[in-house]
DNA sequence: TCTAAACTAGCACAGTCGTGCTACAACGAC
DNA sequence: GTCGTTGTAGCACGACTGTGCTAGTTTAGA
């Protein structure tokens, strides 16, 4: 048997049940019915729950950091394709919106929980990153409106992204993908000097 | 005895509670222990412990509310006064740090409890309504940046807003607060044409 | 002083919780 | 065949859960 697979699909299982019912609602009980299975088999694969919610948010990183991996793999770095990057950490679709709301779940719960607070710092330090990449990609073409402050940049950007994500996962009918898209295609507009 | 004064000092235990051991660790026993009565009487002041919860919430917002009420109040609207009201939403200090770690504990657990939700959307149309105000004041100064779609930066304000405060939560020692502050600041300065 | 209301205290019930633990089945290596 | 490893199942323990409930105490009004 494929270990890694058996734990992503019990991590898969971690994620219905805390989309359904909170994080509150993710028991050791709850998840292996959730999953078909035992607690003793499943306590197999994870000792503590600690080590469940901890790969279930390892998870939503991996898959985030996949998919912009994938976009960005290949293709010329330009204003285009930096705007397919960002968007691949939003909740656009219904894949990304279930990420988003076990992400938004953990991140509350990692104010409490050490071990999920050091994951969600490294997790933040990549996003941060990838915004300061975002910004260089735009410098080196030219594109970046002069005299703004690459690094302070990055950070709203990075604000606007995760603000978007908590709007986005919070409020799908205030605000629709469409607008999601919208917003943050703006945002990005006005780094540049586009107008 | 004001009864609004005691739920409000329950309220305070709430948070504190919540502050130290997450939503999870809120129980109505560890609720009464932190406020120093008993479990027969926190229940004569709440029902149940979602009503504790949603009290708890409402505080937030309602101190909120009052913050920007009190800043707007007798006070000639400007670019000036906007960033003021705007970083009163903003956890700059203690007492907003907590709150605002109240907030984003019960705003993930509002994703999976149904009379936390309807609190939570009422308060995001409250904070949306401010960012398009602050539009509106930009504009009638003749200060807001012609082109832009007013609706479309009050949601890209208000994503800046609750971007940064979740970042200045999660991980106060990366974004410290004359830090937030500066990402605030340049986002207004952005909205307006001073460049 | 007596009474009703407001308030406090905490037990009781019927659960659920995480995890330690043992018992058992499947299966490849020798 | 037999052994050891890997995986599954689920019981047992002690602790904690929300809330229904009764009983006692304090306070205010007449």
């Amino acid at each position: 048997m494929d270990a890694a697979e058996r734990r992503r699909e019990i991590a898969a299982a971690v994620w219905r049940v805390i989309r359904r019912d909170g994080v509150q609602g993710a028991s050791v009980r709850a998840v292996a019915r959730e999953a078909g299975t035992s607690m003793g088999a499943l306590r197999h694969w994870f000792a503590t729950q600690d080590e469940l919610l901890h790969f279930a948010m390892t998870l939503v990183i991996e898959h985030a950091r996949a998919r912009v991996a994938a976009v960005v793999a290949g293709a010329t770095p330009d204003a285009r394709l930096v705007l397919r990057v960002l968007e691949e950490t939003l909740p656009l679709d219904d894949g990304r919106r279930a990420e988003a709301e076990v992400w938004l779940a953990l991140t509350a719960r990692a104010l409490t929980a050490p071990t999920l607070a050091a994951l969600r710092d490294r997790s933040a330090e990549d996003l941060l990153a990838l915004c300061r990449w975002v910004l260089t990609v735009l410098a080196d073409a030219g594109d970046l409106r002069p005299g703004s402050d690459p690094s302070l940049e990055a950070e709203r950007l990075y604000a606007v992204l995760d603000g978007l994500a908590v709007h986005a996962v919070t409020r799908p009918s205030a605000l629709p993908v469409g607008r999601v898209r919208q917003v943050l295609a703006a945002h990005l507009d006005d780094l540049r000097d586009t107008r």
